[in-house]
DNA sequence: CCATTGTAGTCAGCTTGGTTGACCTTTTCG
DNA sequence: CGAAAAGGTCAACCAAGCTGACTACAATGG
């Protein structure tokens, strides 16, 4: 039950470059839990790609399909795409830019926001389970270092999200 | 003209549900190092995923297409798709079974084991960025703690890596 | 010992989620 | 003003998965 064993780690025989990968895998098993509980609750099986939609919406009110584009780091075109199909879902949309005539104003809909409620909910039961094993203290940390390390990284700049695989 | 700002960076304001995607986010960031020192080198862009191939054929020597399919998660036509086109570029090569005239077991070649040894280092390098920002103890805390999460869940049963996105 | 059932692998065709390129409209700027 | 840049769409293509059908061999139970 070595679950608060001190930083220090002895017995550790870290490989060295196994990290990134640890990474990948406790972010698919998080995934893969949001997953099985959206099946549970009878959600449509919206993938982290759309939460990440709506979050961005969320905080950027004014965001048009380009913007998205930029945030998400694909073309134009795919995020049109995506957009497309969240406002049929009924998730997000269009709206007149008030001063280009060429722009849209992505919103989302009460429901879009409702979603985007219960994704944060579902990422949060994933995380809390990671808590209950390692501890919150512990938790708070990895959580402070991994921004520091895309804060430092980026520097301003906008992270990438979807893994390249 | 942003109604959020980026998080000040003094108390800890977690947002619970947020270091799922901080998981990703970070991984990703680790991927295009390794992506770009690979270009630098003048290297073939083989994926994560292919890496993950030769690490598992490194470990079991005797592994054929159908074990390594269960072992990635995907089919085995996706799998015999990757194992032609890394046996095409020379990582790999098919020899018959010793007992089973249906399989093929897959080695790696003295090419496949030389990507593998660099593919390793230039993991450990983006790790290594990291530690040196957050300090090589707290990284092997993390190190301990995204096992312990792994192992937790998985329980024996090998844990899925490749993102759902 | 043979008939059935199961397994390793391939081939073919489809789907998904991205890509590039061409294009129209509107905006920005020299 | 006129040229270049930018938002958005349409269309064609591509990569990497998938399912389904198939062959060859293996294992098992009368």
């Amino acid at each position: 039950m070595e679950t608060h064993a001190a930083p220090t780690a002895g017995a550790d025989d870290r490989r060295p470059g196994e990290v990134p990968l640890l990474l990948a895998m406790a972010f698919r098993a998080m995934s893969d839990h949001l997953h099985s509980r959206l099946a549970e609750l009878g959600r449509e099986p919206l993938r982290p790609a759309h939460g990440y939609v709506f979050r961005y919406l969320a905080d950027h009110p004014d965001a048009t399909t380009v913007d998205l584009a930029s945030h998400l780091g694909v073309t134009k075109q795919s995020a049109s795409k995506t957009v497309t199909e969240l406002a049929e879902w009924g998730y997000l949309q269009r709206h007149p830019h008030p001063t280009d005539r060429r722009a849209q104003v992505l919103r989302l809909t009460d429901r879009g926001r409702e979603y985007l409620r219960l994704a944060d909910q579902l990422w949060a039961e994933a995380e809390q389970r990671w808590a209950d094993l390692i501890g919150p203290d512990r938790l708070a940390a990895i959580h402070h270092d991994l921004r520091a390390y895309l804060d430092h990284l980026h520097d301003g700049r906008p992270a990438k999200l979807r893994p390249v695989w």
